[in-house]
DNA sequence: AAATAAATTTAGACAAATCTAAAAATAATT
DNA sequence: AATTATTTTTAGATTTGTCTAAATTTATTT
C-alpha cells in the first residue's frame, strides 16, 4: 500500500520535473514545493526508492520510475476529473475547485474514477485546459500558442492556463478571461512586452508580460 | 484540527449509542466496533476528552458532547449525501457504496457537501432509507415499522433497513427486495417466526425471522 | 588546486496512532 | 463478604512523518 503522503510526494516530483529543464529532481526542489525540509524529503525519498516508485542515487537526485509515473498520472486523472465534475456538475468556480481536488484525488476506487468519467462524458480537458488521462494513462496533445508569442492582429481561444493558483485565475476572470473565451490581440509593446487585447469582442485589457506567457490559446486567425 | 482517525471514533461512539440501549458506551464496545484494541481506545478518549469532544469518566464510560454530536451528525450527513450521489447519478448498487463513501465523509469543505445536497436535490434519506441530517444536524422522523411485528395480509413499502452490510444487502437483492419494493405479507410461521411473503405482486419469497427484524416499511394497508 | 558556498544526507528527537503485557478497578458469583 | 471474572487503564515499545542541528558531499569561486 501506498499511503497518501507518499502520494503527494509522487505528484511533487512529477510536476517539478515535468515544469523543469533537467531530468533529474532535486531534494530542495521538493522541499519547497512540499513546504517541508529537506532532511524530510530525504527521509522519504529513501522509502519510495524501496517501495520502487523512484530511482534515486544519494547527492545526484530522483525521477519516477515506470510505477511511479504510472501513479502520478492515475492521481492526475483523479485530480483533473474531480476538478471537471465540481465546475461542471456542483457550479464552482475555477479558481475555487483546487484545494477540494487535492483532497479527493486521494479517494482508492478505481470503479469510482472511471463511472464519474462516464458521468462527466469522458472529458479530454479539465477546467484549466489541463488534459485529462485515460484509464491507460494517455493524454491527448493540444495544438496550443502561447498568447506572448501571438502577433498584432491574430485572433485565438483560451484553451488553458499554466499557473492554477486562486489569485491568477481570480485576475482572469476580473478582466473577462476564461476556457473558451476568444482574444482578439491588438498591439503588444514592444517596451516591457505587454498586451492590449480584445476579449469576446467587446472588452479592451491590458496584460502585463508575466500574464501572457500563462495563457495557451488555439489561434484561429 | 479534528484528525480523520479522530472522527472514525467519534462515529463509532455515535453509532453505539443508538443502537444500544445504555446511555454511556464503553471500551470494549468502540475496540471491537474499530477492530483494535481496548488500550488503543482508551488513548484516543483521553484525547477526544481534552479536545471536548466527549464526556469521559475513568471505567464508566463515554458519551458525546454537544459538540462531539455536532460533528457525529455532520459526518453522518456527508455519508448519507456521497451515498445518494453514488447510488442516484454514478449507477452504484446500495450494497456497493458503504466503503467508498466512508473515505468520501472525511473529506473537508462545508461549501462542497452544501453544493453536493443542492445538486441531488435536497434529499430527505439515503439509498438505505437512513434520514439525510439537514445543515443545522436536524433530523426527519418517518413513521415506520418492522417487518417482523406486521400481520398476516397486510401490505408494506420497503423504505429503510437497519443492517448496512454487503452479504445482508445482496441477499436482499436476490429476493428482490429494496427501497420502495411493495411487500404483502403472506404468512408468519409461529414456530421460527420466519415469514413468506409477496414481492411486487410478482414473486414469492422466505425471509427468515433475523431479517425480517432488520426491514422496516410504511404500511399502506 | 584550495577555499568557500550550496545542496544533500545523517543523527537524534518528537507527536500521532497503534500494539502487547501487566496492573488496577469494577462487576459477578459463590 | 471474599473470591473469581471481566473490563478498563497504565507502562513500555513500534511505525509514520516530521523537525533541528550537525556532518558530508558536490558545486563554485578565487
Amino acid at each position: 500500500m501506498i499511503t497518501s503522503t507518499e502520494e503527494d510526494y509522487i505528484k511533487a516530483i512529477f510536476n517539478i520535473s515535468q515544469s523543469g529543464k533537467r531530468e533529474l529532481v532535486g531534494t530542495n526542489q521538493i522541499a519547497e514545493q512540499m513546504s517541508t525540509t529537506a532532511a524530510s524529503v530525504t527521509d522519504m525519498l529513501r522509502k519510495l526508492s524501496n517501495k520502487e516508485m523512484i530511482l534515486y542515487e544519494k547527492y545526484k537526485g530522483v525521477k519516477l520510475s515506470p510505477s511511479g509515473t504510472a501513479k502520478a498520472m492515475s492521481l492526475l486523472r483523479k485530480h483533473r476529473l474531480w476538478e471537471s465534475f465540481l465546475v461542471e456538475k456542483l457550479g464552482f468556480a475555477w479558481d475555487e475547485v483546487h484545494d477540494i481536488a487535492e483532497q479527493l484525488e486521494h479517494i482508492q476506487s478505481l470503479e469510482l474514477v472511471d463511472r464519474l468519467d462516464k458521468y462527466l462524458g469522458y472529458p479530454k480537458f479539465d477546467p484549466h485546459g489541463d488534459p485529462i488521462p485515460d484509464p491507460h494513462g494517455t493524454i491527448t496533445i493540444r495544438n496550443q500558442i502561447v498568447l506572448s508569442t501571438m502577433e498584432d492582429e491574430s485572433v485565438g481561444i483560451v484553451v488553458g492556463v499554466k499557473k492554477h493558483d486562486k489569485d491568477f485565475l481570480h485576475h482572469l476572470n476580473q478582466v473577462g478571461i476564461n476556457i473558451g473565451t476568444e482574444i482578439k490581440l491588438i498591439h503588444k509593446y514592444s517596451y516591457d512586452q505587454s498586451i492590449k487585447l480584445l476579449v469576446n469582442n467587446k472588452e479592451e485589457a491590458l496584460l502585463t508580460s508575466k500574464v501572457c506567457e500563462n495563457i495557451f490559446l488555439k489561434k484561429i486567425k
